[in-house]
DNA sequence: CCCTCGACTGTTATAAGATAACAGGGGTGT
DNA sequence: ACACCCCTGTTATCTTATAACAGTCGAGGG
């Protein structure tokens, strides 16, 4: 039987999946709240908490956003970092698995011997197709 | 003749490098406000703003602080990113260039064709110092 | 069977971070 | 000297996030 707090998390991933882009919390909250006036921001902060955790949303925090994930079970792999490109022209998201990256940052842990527990790698900019129409060369 | 917005950029520098550590804009304005009891947010934001343009100052996304630049000048050499890690422990943020990280960053940039303006890398995690005193084995 | 406890959820209130928008002031060109 | 414009200061407000408390429901013991 599921928890009303799993439901939670479904409705939110629904939300995120169907929208496609990047929303923030209160964005969410906008949307959760037709269905449920009274919803308060920590409902919907505690169901963003648990899909971040389950990598099933990634959080930008450039942007103090969320998005869906969209590279399934990606948990089961060995852990390879995510760079999120964020295009600050339409605001497309994309979201790719680097190995190359990876490494990159685990010869600079290696080298100074800090212990990461998590990784932040987005880049700002603008995506192959706005920039395409805009700069036609 | 230095205007009163480049004053205010030394202030802000300074109170930060005599800190070390990282400081919230409105720890800053907390400092600032000793001398300067009327001084709103923005000045500080806008203070912020330059230095982290002039690569003086990181701001730490994740989490929402800003640290002095300990490596000077590196604005005149081919850019490097930056990688910022974060001891979750006791709080220190060490700083590196790694030029293999820009080299795997750009190779996933190209094959997107995102064309990048800037790039966020942070690690959180526990540094060398509070993991060795944690964990001897 | 009913009470108690504890975990989870809901709700209110408020803290923390950031910026919009307007006001003032001082130098510059005419 | 005056008009204009840019830079700075200030107020007010907006957005993001969480603390703290209240209610609910089920599990387990008496």
């Amino acid at each position: 039987m599921p928890t009303r707090g799993e439901e939670m998390q479904e409705a939110v991933l629904l939300i995120l999946r169907s929208n496609g882009g990047a929303m923030s919390a209160y964005d969410l909250l906008g949307e959760l709240r037709k269905e449920c006036p009274k919803m308060g921001p920590p409902t919907v902060y505690r169901a963003l908490a648990s899909l971040v955790d389950r990598k099933l949303v990634h959080r930008l925090e450039t942007l103090n956003a969320f998005v869906a994930c969209r590279h399934e079970r990606h948990h089961d792999q060995p852990y390879e970092t995510t760079v999120l490109s964020v295009c600050d022209d339409c605001g497309a998201v994309d979201e790719r698995v680097a190995p190359g990256v990876t490494a990159a940052l685990s010869s600079v842990t290696d080298s100074s011997g800090f212990a990461a527990s998590r990784q932040v790698v987005e880049l700002r900019g603008v995506c192959a197709e706005c920039n395409g129409a805009a700069d036609p060369s």
